[in-house]
DNA sequence: TTACTTTGTTTAGTAGACAAACAAAGTTTT
DNA sequence: AAAACTTTGTTTGTCTACTAAACAAAGTAA
């Protein structure tokens, strides 16, 4: 049976010290007075929710700040440093880890390139630099807190990718595998729901309610950000949208329908063209239109449109305040915004293009890795709220 | 600033209260030491909670039940008769109000013609109709708890209709005009949505998380719910899935996109092509088809493919538990099924479709104007929370 | 030096949930 | 029919978290 949790006291103290956390969180540098203020809640109740918080290492006391004419405050902050993070980004060639504090902050940082895909040669890699980073981390009350995950597949529920095709992985318990290494829980995602997360919560998407973000690389991927919280279906993984077809009759794909999106938008799309032009990267494709090459421009403009097609039917769909555009196909901003910006300005339907913004990840190539050291800090905060 | 709620007693009682409701709405009827047992919560709790509930006449005691041997327990039942409310179907050629019960339940039913569409004229028809129905009620402690419509057309979060093009009406503010009329607060929703919320609440979808109804009728119109709560967009409006486009290159809509959804598997696309066979509406067609015309069962067949081919879009993007075909459409059911069927299998990703189910709806006409009452009832219910 | 401010703690009171005891009203066993 | 057991729902006393108000501490302003 569900876990009935009925109304008592504990709960309206677990609630009144959310509240109080929240408000540190999000206002630090404040004294007990400002949040009393702030919140709502009684000065007595906040000193007591305080001494809770600081005896659980969550909160720390700074000291005194500035009088205003009285006695002078007792500044308190969140303790980013009563515990770190790991966040992976376990990419079809790369692996990259970063170690954060509890905000989120990045502390240390390794990369390495990723040659071969046999799992049990990948794990090697993965574990190796988890552990790494976490032998780099400072001595603090809570340690490692927990670890994330982004991988270039389909995820269930259990932490389990059930199918990564670009790494040909089945079936890998990714989840049990590194819980039970490390000691910690871990969360494993799929790359872009992991790349929404890093945009929503550090970058172009902080603040904001409705955000769809595309992953635009090898494929398309896509996180789906509703009410300020990760939208997954009925069975544990939407966010297919590299796979709504655009094109009823069009090219066939490998999932089985016709004119997928991502057969017209993603990297590879541009690649398979860019060949017949004699490139081989997208690195050398923004070379030549840096050097003004015409068809090199005027393929990255029929990319930009075939974007913005999908991009159009995602603003009709969901009707978000922002669709940002992230991975590879970022670094073409230049080169694709003007082709993208005015498909989707004709096709979108005008009720819903007056809030809307198009925007690009703003953490670069780090979008995803530090939206997956988020999961393990967002699971800590979890856990700490029902202790 | 947004209210800060803190929390204290007064909001573990709401909390618990709650609980009990929701508990004898579901599982009634029901004695106090069953709700104990159920909740569990303390029975002294249940007692005094269930005092108060049946001094609101929310619940009521029916007497005593068999007992099981010991005491006869009081059997306890949501008070379904306490207050009434009122839903609107306010079709493009008719007029459809019922009167139900806090249950939802049918009382009265009326329904109208519609010949003209000048707002002043509709909106006198639809006062009428409200005030027979309001005629009808019973007494009761609460009367009448609110009104619900539902209407062909674009409303915002204010109940103004902002644009209806099948009644040529813009920027008339419903919720106003209603409920300085009757007193009583007045939700006013699009029909898809509405017609998403009744088979929600008491048709196909019940107990439903994720459902996506899909109202094809002269247009698509599209209800979507996701962890059983209605989603609506950044600026209010979503569910513009009839403006999905399945065929980027395609036919022009008035919409300023391209081959959009609607185009190709509404009702009205249906009669368009009809019309060449010398049919003028569906009533006809399905005779035709009934009567074995081998040309009419084909034409049903090419709509069902391109209604299944816009639901596996569907399916591929929001991955829901089920996809419901509402409005006139499903009575084409029979002749449509087997299309769609086989197109959505073929178009959806076969991880997606694992849990799906195609649906038609369960009530029929009415699933709209069902909806439609029940807005009023939920806005009655959370009324009762807060107070 | 005096008056005023501001911060944060202490004190006393309140409300709601709970466990345990109990009363009421049955059924089952002897 | 009496005794024993069961089940329901209320009463009683305890506990905890919040609140208001008083207060102590530590500052500024005049």
């Amino acid at each position: 049976m569900a876990t009935k949790k009925t109304g008592d006291l504990a709960l309206v103290k677990k609630i009144n010290t959310s509240i109080v956390l929240e408000a540190v969180l999000r206002h630090a540098p404040l004294s007990r007075a400002q949040i009393s203020e702030r919140t709502g809640l009684n000065k007595a109740t906040v000193s007591s929710l305080v001494q809770d918080l600081i005896d659980r290492h969550l909160v720390l006391d700074i000291g005194q700040g500035e009088s205003s004419g009285g006695r002078k405050p007792f500044l308190l902050v969140f303790h980013a440093r009563a515990g770190y993070a790991i966040g992976i980004d376990l990419g079809v060639n790369y692996i990259r880890g970063i170690l954060t504090d509890l905000e989120g902050v990045v502390i240390e940082e390794r990369e390495r390139p990723l040659n071969r895909h046999e799992s049990d040669i990948v794990l090697e890699q993965l574990t190796a630099c988890i552990q790494e980073l976490k032998d780099a981390m400072p001595e603090s009350p809570y340690g490692l807190v927990g670890i994330g995950v982004g991988v270039p597949g389909i995820v269930n529920g259990e932490g389990t990718i059930l199918f990564a095709p670009n790494l040909s992985w089945s079936h890998i318990p990714l989840r049990g595998i590194l819980e039970e290494r490390f000691g910690v829980p871990a969360t494993i995602d799929n790359e872009a729901n992991a790349g929404a997360q890093g945009e929503q919560k550090y970058g172009a998407g902080r603040g904001i309610a409705n955000q769809i973000y595309v992953s635009v690389g090898i494929g398309i991927g896509t996180g789906i950000i509703l009410n300020k919280e990760l939208y997954k279906g009925a069975a544990g993984f939407s966010g297919e949208l590299g796979h709504l077809s655009i094109e009823a009759e069009g090219r066939p794909c490998r999932c089985g329908n016709f004119g997928c999106w991502e057969l017209y938008a993603s990297e590879n799309a541009l690649l398979e063209q860019a060949a017949q032009l004699g490139y081989g990267d997208l690195d050398a494709l923004i070379g030549a239109a840096e050097q003004g090459d015409e068809e090199v421009i005027a393929l990255f403009h029929r990319i930009g449109e075939c974007l913005g097609t999908g991009i159009a039917n995602i603003v009709n769909v969901f009707n978000p305040d922002v669709v940002i555009i992230g991975n590879r196909m970022r670094r073409a901003e230049p080169w694709i915004r003007a082709a993208v910006d005015a498909t989707v300005g004709s096709r979108a339907l005008a009720l819903h293009r007056e809030r809307f913004r198009l925007l690009y990840a703003e953490l670069g190539d780090k979008s995803a890795v530090r939206g997956a050291a988020h999961y393990a800090i967002s699971a800590f905060h979890d856990k700490m709220k029902d202790a």
